[in-house]
DNA sequence: CCGATATCAAGAATTATTCTAATTATCGTT
DNA sequence: AACGATAATTAGAATAATTCTTGATATCGG
């Protein structure tokens, strides 16, 4: 009883393929939803949200999803601590701030300019891949 | 057939209390093992190489040591991704560069006079209690 | 030395994630 | 539109790091 229906990104403006990444249903909902609330959500949060438009969609889908679209840079993937991997279709060069009394994952931007060797002190002959910047602290109302 | 002797500091030149911990047998080779060689092992790193003087040491042991060593701000634990967290001895801020060619991880260090807000965009209010950089890429014969 | 408390050890339990195998969908070709 | 090839999805089993539980040991203060 699973929908035969092609791909439709009608309502949701979603190509049919992203970065070489054929957007199917699943994944398609799952980008969707990433862009629709920012909020990091967990796998299993995305497997939740995505149920209600893919009743039948797996957490193995999920998974599988996030990975491709990971994959092929169309969102990253942002671990806290030892904490459940969490998503972000923000693809701008940023970090993250966890606000530990709510729990709320802020972006955080580089100030404009900012070049990281100006900042930290890298082993000679170092090519960065990739950034991970992760602060934990509170939110004091100023 | 457990050791009953007391804690034995003389060798290793360290205290019987750090930061308020109480540095048992165990507590005491796992942090000397750490200052030893620098390399940010793993638990199950740590562990292997703790039997060698403390061969009835159990890995539930080698977990809890570390997390007392880095409650009492002894260490630091350090995470990749999702891999397995690992264990630093250096407590001077700083980040990490993970050379994804060898596996090795070096310590980065901020330049000197550096200040985390003239190159980040924190959100208002925002108050750091921790910071974590990872770095990954490669490391070019220079 | 004695009881109270903290630590340790062994193995079970947990949890996020990955793997496996079978089904289903899509694509390019007729 | 049907066909075979390939890719994606699903459900559930498997894995791996870590945490928990429970009983044994060790240490501390008196």
């Amino acid at each position: 009883m699973v929908s035969h229906s092609p791909i439709q990104k009608s309502a949701s403006e979603i190509p049919e393929e992203i970065a070489g990444l054929r957007m199917t249903r699943q994944r398609q909902e799952i980008y969707r939803l990433l862009i629709e609330h920012r909020d990091h959500p967990t796998a299993n949060e995305v497997f939740m949200r995505a149920k209600d438009q893919l009743p039948n969609i797996s957490l193995a889908t999920v998974y599988n999803c996030l990975e491709a679209l990971v994959q092929h840079g169309i969102i990253r993937q942002v671990n806290f601590e030892r904490e459940s991997s969490r998503y972000c279709p923000n693809l701008r060069e940023h970090g993250h701030f966890h606000d530990a009394m709510t729990g709320v994952i802020h972006d955080v931007d580089f100030k404009p300019g900012v070049n990281l060797s100006d900042v930290l002190d890298l082993p000679p002959g170092a090519v960065i891949e990739d950034i991970e910047i992760t602060l934990r602290g509170k939110l004091i109302a100023s």
